[in-house]
DNA sequence: ATTACCCTCCCCTAAAATAGCGAGGGGGTG
DNA sequence: CACCCCCTCGCTATTTTAGGGGAGGGTAAT
């Protein structure tokens, strides 16, 4: 068993395309025995990826009824750390709720594990696995398997992303270290009298800084340019 | 073998103390027979919190020489999604080399792996295996451990967390919708007349939210307090 | 009903940001 | 060697923002 489970891991190792994702995750359902397995990204901007069993009509439906807003599992998993089951979310709002009975209509299931994935700059996945049983099956299921699923997050979302790299580049020029400093400090709301007196030069050397800081960042002003670095990770506050 | 890493690890799983995680790491170093192995928590305002195998001596330098912004493993870590091994980061930079001789001194290893891990709003954790041999043989270590190793951060970062809750939380006052809103656009570089305009505010109406917002984020100016929301996942750009 | 917070508007002055012009030395790379 | 980028500094000018007041009306909870 659990060699057929590095078997498939393995071809997921090896694919290529995207279609060899959906084939493996296909083919790690029918492993894991569960209704669906789902690997769904967010990007920061409201983007949308994904990967799964869950079924076009089901899929389409999501999108169209802007369920990313509603969706207890998202808004769960996006301040959470860890791996939640869905019992543990909150289902009490009325939007959810609807979400809810329209998820089961299209055939979801009850149960359901979802792990969450971050990257550097807020990029935000989910991995997630439904079924349908009782509250004890999927119980045991879930205390068997965690760590199976939390591994298969990671693999699938690194394949994912080497796939379809676009996603995660978004590179931009890096900044030169004095730029780096000026930026850091101005991020921790020093005037620039202090700053330049921190780094001892000049305040107008400072705004040199700044300002190339701001135009390689193609930000509109300071604050935008902070923001900017501050997304992006260039600088640390 | 793996048993053995099953018992730590469930040891870990009831472990009620910081010591108690001590502990499991010493063991856990044992198990992988490396050098060290250590969980290196950073949060967004620049606190750290260590636990794991290094010599006090480097600890206290890492702190003293304000190693954080320099060290390659944080900075590399920081700006990717995947466990990486310290070969593959850059250790070019003039700063960078210092730093990597200090630590050779101080009984590092030449050798690293560490496994990003991340959490809703910035949070940032690095578990680190570093250990001194050849490349061939880390890679062969690496290669076999990896998916434990991803495993063991996870369960380490829960583990430190619930232990821990203070870091996890740091709740902020939170904005008001509209003070969400300015904060929003301020940091996506607007102008004020542009974003008054926006929210169909006067401008000066619009100072009044930045400045409520400046103050409740304790921030010293508004460049301050955009840095921060950010930092706290209050507004997302 | 008192308190507290939110939203909206207006005034003021001083500081900061932006923009344009200029200059020179130092360090790498083609 | 030239070229480009980084670092440093100078000047002037205009526009924008910052941060401090005060003030009224709304809503919601205690």
């Amino acid at each position: 068993m659990i060699a057929r489970r590095e078997v498939i891991l393995e071809a997921l190792g090896q694919a290529h395309e995207l279609e060899a994702l959906q084939d493996s995750i296909v083919r790690l359902r029918d492993h894991f025995r569960v209704d669906h397995l789902v690997y769904h990204w967010v990007s920061s901007n409201g983007e949308q990826y994904g990967c799964g069993t869950y079924p076009d009509a089901w899929v389409q439906r999501y999108l169209d009824k802007d369920y990313l807003r509603v969706d207890p599992v998202i808004i769960g998993c996006f301040q959470r750390f860890h791996p939640v089951d869905w019992k543990r979310l909150d289902w009490s709002s009325k939007a959810a709720r609807g979400f809810q009975a329209d998820a089961i209509a299209h055939g979801i299931g009850n149960q359901g594990f979802s792990v969450p994935i971050r990257g550097p700059i807020g990029q935000f996945a989910l991995f997630t696995a439904s079924h349908h049983c009782s509250d004890e099956d999927w119980a045991r299921f879930t205390a068997s398997n965690r760590r199976d699923l939390i591994l298969i997050a990671h693999e699938f979302n690194q394949k994912a992303l080497e796939l379809e790299p676009g996603r995660s580049q978004e590179q931009s020029r890096a900044l030169s270290p004095r730029e780096i400093d000026a930026m850091t400090l101005v991020a921790m709301g020093y005037s620039r009298a202090q700053i330049a007196d921190t780094l001892s030069i000049s305040e107008h050397t400072l705004r040199v800084y700044i300002e190339s800081a701001r135009s390689k960042l193609g930000a509109l002003n300071t604050t935008h340019a902070v923001a900017k670095a501050l997304s992006r990770g260039l600088i640390v506050v």
